[in-house]
DNA sequence: ATGTTTTACGAAAACGTTATAGCAGAAAAT
DNA sequence: ATTTTCTGCTATAACGTTTTCGTAAAACAT
């Protein structure tokens, strides 16, 4: 920046610093005329007022932070995508965190915020269900507006963007009955969120509502390492009493089920119908076509960031209990 | 931010406020008996400095920005884990901007970011060769350290990071054609950026090495539009004179083959041997598994912060001219 | 003519840091 | 004993805005 600044602006044109400044943020106390002769030199400099004396005077700037476990998965590529959709128009600025599933780090993140670098965040939570205290914590010392998205802590109270898990998963449940499936198995994570539990809920509900007993049987917990779970669904798909439908609430956990049908040269849809939970666009591609649950994840991010920013610039928006609830799309396709 | 600041630590510390200043910043100009007592403090009340009043005094601060033309997309996603994993660890923060191959939107952020807001930027460009000026005029009037990635303006001296595009297609290509294929067809974009256009040459020279006539029939130009895609693809291989191999150097082109295989029912690999180069994590579970060339994105985000970081560190740091090159990596799976 | 309001601007004080220059007192050198 | 060099700290001026308050002059009202 080897900056022209307001005060060389007000310089050239006779006038003092607060009157450029005013004139800049089109005040009413300014005359429409040197309005006119401040943009103009302005303009003719391209002088952009800097943000960091801007933010440090007012106390408050236009960027916001986004803190997501992932973005090598198109779920969060496609809510980052849809938010910066937003923080775009709205000439708004995006930080990107990563957590990576890492608890520590989600929290050292939010730590590092504490210093006021930022006006919102927009934040899916990482894996484990106890450690909201920090989110709380955070909000208490900095006041800042917080959207949560898709993983959302339900213990605490923030505005929320979610989608139906529930019902589309009680859906795809039932589909996967009514495809003939008489022992249907859901996949579920160590540390389930209250996103995953929702898709448990549903799906334990359908298979009630359709005269299935749902016992231990009916579910089989992975982990975060792919190939323990390899091993785990490879043993359990060779077994005498092995599922024949699969609920992958998680889209790495569905090509890992494919992964384990060909080499058990398990014929997907005949001995194992495959609903999974994914954004993937390769889905239709795969051999069987995958049918998915897919979230309208480009939405949620947009509707988060929509929210957010309201939040940011009205500070009388009580949005603390506002929950958007978007709706999934189920897609059937030959692994059904 | 409800914000404890300097004054307030200096005043309940009995000391000036540029000793606070000096002392957290571990200046030698200060005894360490009273930097421990100021630390301790600062510890105590979770002191953070305001970035924006340090980034004004100091006229720069620790935050970059990361202009892509996608991120829905495995190898930017890929390319921003790399990016914000060397970031993150130096405390750094980084913004993220899409500009969705849109030139104009592209000039728009960098015009925005002429403001300050950073103190160095990591791209990869948009399509289109024509328009590199904005690029050099952002530098010659902010004179910020700019490092690019993959998509490269070859037209311009900055530092960048890419991949062996030319050797790794001319091996792809090589393969193909060992593998039986007598006409090859390479799938061009309408706008070849510098990074496609080594690829052509790869395969190009690839075709020439192996006895085969490089002719107009062994290049299409495909468009932005999947659709249109589709439709001349087709046509193409519904055609007499179809290809009997592809090497798609996009991701979705490849796709788009898979499609019209499967509706023209041409079978892989037999009708079509095909190479695409991709990061997807689900090659190997497409029916049949395609073969791919990824290229290293997870290192070429890395190479490129770090880099940055470098040049912003040590203003010495004369990189303009640095050209990281990086291996891509072939995978034959069932396609070919 | 006088008082009152409005209009259009300017002076100056923040905002919270960092960097420069200066200054006591102690230690070292002459 | 005197000068010189450290050591550890302080005072103060930036950095580039925005905002509050004040005030002439112009416009309006009485």
């Amino acid at each position: 920046m080897k900056g022209i600044n307001m005060i060389q602006l007000a310089k050239e044109l006779g006038l003092s610093v607060s009157t450029v400044s005013k004139a800049l943020g089109d005040s009413h106390e300014i005359s429409s005329s040197t309005k006119k002769r401040v943009m103009e030199l302005a303009k003719k400099y391209n002088y952009k007022p800097n943000p960091f004396a801007s933010n440090l005077r007012k106390k408050k700037g236009k960027q916001i932070a986004v803190i997501i476990p992932d973005i090598v998965n198109n779920f969060f590529a496609l809510a980052v995508d849809g938010i910066e959709s937003v923080t775009m128009s709205k000439h708004y600025d995006t930080f990107i965190y990563l957590t990576h599933e890492n608890l520590e780090r989600e929290k050292s993140v939010l730590e590092h915020l504490e210093n006021g670098l930022i006006s919102g965040l927009i934040i899916s939570v990482c894996t484990g269900r106890e450690g909201y205290g920090h989110f709380q914590q955070f909000y208490e010392s900095t006041r800042l507006p917080m959207v949560f998205f898709d993983r959302v802590p339900d213990l605490l109270q923030f505005p929320k963007v979610i989608s139906n898990n529930y019902e589309s998963t009680f859906e795809s449940t039932e589909r996967l009955i009514k495809a003939g499936s008489k022992r249907p198995l859901f996949i579920q994570t160590a540390e389930p969120l209250y996103t995953s539990m929702e898709r448990r809920r549903g799906f334990q509900d359908a298979l009630v509502a359709n005269g299935i007993a749902f016992t231990d049987e009916s579910l089989i917990t992975c982990s975060e390492n792919m190939e323990d779970n390899y091993q785990l669904l490879k043993k359990l798909f060779a077994s005498r009493k092995r599922p024949d439908g699969i609920f992958a609430p998680i889209e790495k956990y569905a090509i890992t089920v494919y992964q384990v049908c060909r080499d058990l040269k398990l014929n997907i849809p005949k001995d194992l119908k495959v609903i999974g939970m994914t954004n993937l666009r390769t889905a239709a591609l795969l051999n069987p076509s995958l049918s998915t649950l897919s979230q309208p994840a480009f939405d949620m991010g947009k509707e988060a960031a929509t929210l957010l920013l309201k939040m940011i610039e009205k500070k009388s928006y009580a949005a603390a209990n506002d929950i958007i609830v978007l709706a999934n799309e189920l897609t059937i396709r030959d692994s059904v």
